[in-house]
DNA sequence: TGACAAGGCTAACAGTGTTAGCTACTCTGG
DNA sequence: CCAGAGTAGCTAACACTGTTAGCCTTGTCA
């Protein structure tokens, strides 16, 4: 395992362990056993291991979309399953403008591809279920529901209102 | 004025006008004509000011829907103009989980209401609306659409889903 | 007049990402 | 077999962040 791979896996273990503050160059170092400004001679710099991070993260939350069954209903329990198991991922993932320039080739499509599928290819009915998948685990993930709030309930009106009938 | 109204109304114009990165003590001491430190006399803290703009922020969302007709597409479209118009603060408002116990009594709710009275008082079906317009504008703000993706189209998408009919 | 509080100030601390510059090890070419 | 180059570590340092300590001046009020 390269060296950047290895500050890559200390990242996010920091990341979903501690969360996104906790993910400094120092402890990232310190993990790998080296001093922070090492990193730079495998890095270019914080950016590039954050970017990898989105991409990995992608990658994976890709490959969970596509292992469910191609229903709405599915699609949505998958996403939102993905994101709480990977709750401070997702919220990188998302919260910041996608340097689609410098992600591998056709790893967005890929994301999107089973809810676009589900969808008979409608762009304009993806983006807004997408956009509601996301809006319902971004608040859920920031705290932004009160206590008892029943967000099973929330994510069934969601995908009735989508459904096709 | 107050010296800490001042220094609120400076925070706003730096994050609206600059962006979060450029709200430091510093920037912010520095446009009333103090210094940092002495910010301390008037604040506990920088979390204070972020929750002054917070609850500023909530005060006057709640204005723009409370002002907007009372249906499905126009408070639809009120949030959305009101997100695009105060693009950073609107992030700011909704990134993170709100210390309700440190906001005035009621505010939430009353940001809340018009909404859920559009929609009979179904709290789910609030909830689920409310996480579809966050989670389209969110992610309009965060960049993540492509070019030329046509956002209008996705809110009306979103708007008829959740349309009584 | 003396006491006290309010509100400025500078200096400093611990933390952040990052750069400069030095050193040591390893590999390769003559 | 030795020279030179590249790789990858290190420490010291810089500019920035939020924040604290401690000092000093000003205004108010008994």
């Amino acid at each position: 395992m390269s060296r950047a791979d290895e500050a890559l896996r200390a990242a996010r273990e920091l990341l979903e362990q501690e969360g996104p503050e906790a993910m400094t160059m120092r402890r990232v170092a310190d993990r790998i056993g080296i001093r922070a400004p090492s990193l730079y001679k495998h890095l270019p710099d914080k950016a590039e291991l954050e970017l990898r991070l989105i991409a990995d993260g992608l990658e994976e939350f890709g490959r969970a979309l596509r292992a469910a069954d191609a229903t709405l209903a599915a699609q949505a329990r998958a996403y939102r399953a993905w994101g709480l198991a990977h709750a401070r991922l997702y919220t990188l993932m998302t919260e910041r403008p996608l340097p689609r320039d410098r992600l591998p080739e056709g790893l967005e499509a890929s994301a999107a591809a089973p809810l676009l599928a589900v969808l008979g290819g409608d762009q304009d009915r993806a983006r807004a279920v997408w956009a509601s998948a996301h809006g319902l685990l971004a608040l859920e993930l920031a705290g932004r529901f009160p206590e008892g709030a029943d967000l099973d309930a929330a994510w069934a009106v969601m995908a009735a209102a989508y459904a096709v009938d």
